[in-house]
DNA sequence: TTTGCACCCATGCAGTTCCATGCTATCCCT
DNA sequence: AGGGATAGCATGGAACTGCATGGGTGCAAA
């Protein structure tokens, strides 16, 4: 079982788009580098897609890999296979990890956050990747689903969220 | 079956947020841990959810690892998909249960649970996880059910809960 | 020449590790 | 049954380390 990336993190970028990676997300990182070895820089994907969207999407390399293969079982020029191929190879970035744990986010990725000068970056698990985004913007548009259903409700004591049905067998 | 939590307990929280898990807690997070062995330290899962929830629930990662596999069978995308994701990957946090058998609660959580300095934290099994409350608070809300719904009907000798049916099978 | 980026070094603080203490429940021996 | 030894548990203190962050320098491309 691959590690997953748990957990939600406040960075700041500096001026120069400097990010420190959350030293939990870099240990995913790290293993799911299969070239990465002890005291080597990890490499992993960026994917940052359409002008439209505002956020990235961050793989280890060993999910790259498994997407990857299921490509290769897609019969080509279905509609799935030109998305996938579309999503995973054209706008996207191999990036590697600093000395210090950091990336730099180039000019083209700040500017599709949105981020000028000094700011904060939220990095927020998704299980199997993450994603990275301008604070700011993801609690204006209060993507969460969670909270923007239960501010519709208004705040209760309802710790669970249901379960799912175990699957019938 | 997985063991359960049982009992609720009163524990010290220090300035530096440390608090011990109650021993009979340990041993349960220690047994739902696949990687723990005699000796090791045992990990779980704090889910801290959104700013409006003021306690953390703790999972076993034997139980996390069922949600998970329950995950892997669901749609992508679907509300329920997504309610999880958030819940059990995002808004939580992977602890490690230290030699003294302690904690430390770093600053978002002490936050959270509305800590500071030298508290009370209780600790309240909920069967499958257990859940961690500010004391003071916990009194004041009132939000033990059975409490709060014989309170209102005035002081009774009513001590046992009733108990479910067993189910028709 | 300016701007973007790779590299190097510096620092404060939060988080971690290690060691010490008092209390209580348990066990064993007489 | 009494009493002393023992082990595990809840706490406290202090040193240490890694992490997030900031600043500077040099190089190469625009």
């Amino acid at each position: 079982m691959a590690q997953r990336f748990r957990g939600e993190f406040e960075q700041k970028v500096d001026g120069k788009g400097r990010v420190s990676i959350p030293a939990t997300f870099r240990r995913v990182l790290e293993l799911g580098d299969p070239s990465w070895s002890e005291g080597k820089r990890a490499n992993f994907v960026v994917v940052y897609g359409l002008e439209t969207q505002c956020w990235l999407e961050c793989y280890t390399l060993a999910a790259i890999q498994e997407i990857e293969d299921r490509l290769d079982l897609l019969q080509e020029g279905t509609e799935e296979y030109d998305d996938l191929i579309f999503k995973f190879n054209s706008y996207v970035l191999e990036m590697q990890i600093d000395e210090d744990g950091r990336i730099v986010l180039p000019q083209k990725l700040r500017e599709r956050l949105d981020l000028d000068g000094e700011e904060k970056a939220l990095f927020i698990s998704k299980g199997k990747h993450f994603e990275v985004w301008k604070q700011d913007k993801f609690e204006e548009l209060k993507l969460d689903p969670v909270r923007a259903r239960q501010a519709e409700k208004g705040p209760a004591y309802n710790p669970i969220v249901k379960l799912p049905q175990k699957p019938v067998t």
